[in-house]
RNA sequence: GCGCCCAUAGCUCAAUUGGAUAGAGUGCCUGACUACGGAUCAGGAGGUUGGGGGUUCGACUCCUCCUGGGCGCGCCA
């Protein structure tokens, strides 16, 4: 819809270039107007066009009205299969300091509803990424704990962030790093250790800040049953590895399943412990070294990465000899490009933003270009019960975990409370308001107009406005489809029908902002103000009438909000149920 | 002390990336079906966009200073 408008003030502007002695012609910026008296879509171009021109807005403006005239009267016929050429516009007028309003033919929108009833889904996507391939690294827990809150923020944003730049038409490899290598699984091994060694008498102590959890008991009971007593009195130098390897194997595969039970599927897993075994770790390094970026001082190793524009230089290899965490990142990004990304996205929680510009300096230093290296930071959850806060600390094992959220307030409600919200902004999580207001929940307002339209295909159904099974949906949906030819859109007269269609044809813009500027959380509220304009409608206007004519282009509108409504739905990993 | 993020209606959040009169939900007040699902709808009240200055045709948005809050600033991960 607004390509369309975009492409005619283009066009016109490319013709009125030459005759301005124009060197570059702007970027043709559309929007769509507050007040709806205003028109369909403004343009501010000509105003962006009175410094370079040294002429006021009003004049150009009216000299690009003109040639757009002039471009429809010898515009060439509507070309064949059914596009609309460039004669869609009702009218133009200029306004305020030089907006150009544009109001739109109203068979312009009865052809795009019949196109996007035609196409379905397939024309609610779109081509913008170009097959580009991009990674998304998303959630990246340590396995050394169940997943809490902040964990289930991080996962609803990746994924669904994946699955709109999918939808947008680029190539998406979804990734989790296992930080299995480091001191942090280890604390966990020795934990299990202790717990196990105590749970047969054998009185060692427990790890200072060793992890506190029931789950590392009932980790040390699992160990105890399968193996026995096999390792009791035995030190933590002798078996440790054993404990290491089946602790954190085990909170992996919970991480797994927590995910999953989440609706969240990762592509790919990387194992930090696998890029050291195969001495990826140390080429990366070695990498560093030859192009000079590596050097010694005070028996450690550092890397030069103040040389792009991080603070200071960091350790990668400390005196003990040990490689630091960084070490393992550089390699790791190193890894990234290696695989040939077009862009990396990392999605961390805001507290590690520190850590940007040092990862930022590696790629560069690896030769990816700044702008293709995004950080979206996942700011804070506060987790609340009747507005009081809850005190969570992963130190101590008190900390609501994503496990009981799903289980209390379901995963829809979830996903959706933290998509509403920027991802970087602060947000209050109130346990009981989201299960307690679950009627007033903004999910279910959304999946209640789906139902709704679910219930009317039903209803047609019963009175043969359709002929087929009531209780068979996608039959219903069949009918209507094989119809949709003959359906006479030019019945949708009312000034709610024009509402509706606005907004539905208005998803495809959305969703581009949405994918061009990495921000889920547009698609959430573009759903509520569909759902919204949708029920208004139901509640002034009968859909299923006498009028059978009426009848059908209602209900073909109503499909198309529904078919949107799912695409976005979908988009958010949110379920589209057909009754509640 | 330095750096990053945030500050918008009582509360939780938006605002087409610099555009026209700043919008939703919730809460409060008043209303609405003898037909399609009331998990709905219509209306009302509610604002100096934390504060000052600047940039320009135009600022919630960009720059600067101040206030208040969050988070970072290890040879930890």
């Amino acid at each position: 819809m607004k390509e369309d408008v975009q492409k005619i003030i283009k066009n016109s502007l490319v013709s009125l270039q030459g005759r301005w002695g124009l060197d570059a012609i702007p970027e043709v910026e559309i929007e769509i107007p507050r007040d709806e008296s205003m028109g369909d879509f403004a343009t501010t171009v000509a105003m962006r066009l009175a410094k370079p021109l040294k002429a006021p807005p009003r004049k150009i403006a009216e000299e690009i009205v003109a040639e757009i005239e002039d471009l429809i009267t010898h515009a060439p016929p509507i070309e064949k299969g059914g596009r609309w050429g460039f004669d869609i516009f009702e009218n133009i007028e200029i306004a305020g300091p030089g907006y150009i309003n544009f109001k739109l033919k109203n068979s312009y929108f009865y052809n795009s509803l019949y196109q996007l009833l035609e196409e379905e889904h397939s024309s609610l996507r779109s081509d913008i990424g170009k097959g580009r391939r991009v990674q998304v690294e998303y959630v990246s827990a340590n396995p050394t704990g169940p997943l809490h809150i902040g964990h289930g923020r991080g996962a609803a944003v990746g994924s669904a962030l994946c699955n709109i730049l999918r939808a947008a038409g680029y190539s998406i490899q979804s990734e989790f790093y296992i930080n299995d290598a480091g001191l942090q699984v280890k604390l966990l091994g020795r934990s299990v250790y202790a717990r196990y060694q105590q749970a047969s008498g054998n009185d060692v102590p427990f790890p200072e800040d060793g992890y506190q959890g029931d789950y590392i008991e009932s980790i040390a009971r699992d160990i105890r049953e399968e193996e026995g007593e096999k390792y009791l009195n035995r030190t933590f130098e002798d078996c440790g590895e054993f404990f290491t390897d089946y602790s954190y194997k085990m909170m992996l595969a919970n991480l797994e399943t927590d995910l999953k039970d989440f609706g969240v599927i990762f592509d790919t897993w990387q194992s930090e412990k696998e890029l050291h075994a195969k001495g990826m770790v140390q080429d990366a390094l070695n990498t560093l070294k030859d192009k000079g970026l590596l050097y010694e001082k005070e028996g450690a190793t550092w890397f030069s990465s103040s040389e792009f524009g991080d603070d200071k230089d960091r350790v990668i290899r400390k005196q003990d000899g040990e490689f630091t965490y960084f070490a393992s990142d550089i390699c790791y990004h190193k890894n990234k490009l290696d695989r040939g990304f077009d862009t990396i996205i990392d999605i961390w929680g805001a507290d590690h933003h520190g850590y940007i510009p040092r990862v930022r300096s590696v790629l560069e230093a690896f030769g990816l270009p700044r702008e293709k290296f995004e950080v979206i930071l996942i700011q804070m959850v506060s987790l609340l019960r009747h507005g009081e806060p809850v005190p969570m600390s992963k130190r101590s094992g008190q900390f609501v975990t994503l496990r009981e959220v799903i289980d209390e307030v379901g995963t829809d409600v979830a996903k959706f409370i933290f998509l509403t919200r920027r991802a970087d902004s602060h947000l209050d999580f109130d346990i009981e308001v989201a299960k307690e207001q679950s009627s007033e929940n903004p999910v279910f307002y959304v999946q209640y107009a789906f139902a709704r339209i679910s219930s009317l295909f039903r209803q047609a159904a019963e009175k043969h406005v359709l002929d087929a099974d009531v209780e068979d949906q996608s039959a219903q949906r069949n009918v209507l489809k094989e119809k949709i030819r003959q359906v006479d859109f030019s019945l949708l007269l009312e000034d709610e029908d024009f509402l509706l269609m606005k907004k539905i044809l208005l998803y495809p813009m959305v969703f581009e902002g949405a994918a061009l500027s990495y921000e889920v959380n547009r698609i959430t509220f573009y759903l509520q103000e569909l759902a919204s304009v949708f029920h208004s409608y139901y509640n002034k206007h009968r859909i299923l009438t006498e009028d059978s004519n009426l009848s059908l282009a209602r209900l073909s509108m109503c499909r198309a909000v529904q078919v949107v409504l799912e695409e976005g739905l979908k988009l958010l990993g949110v379920s589209a149920p057909e009754r509640m």
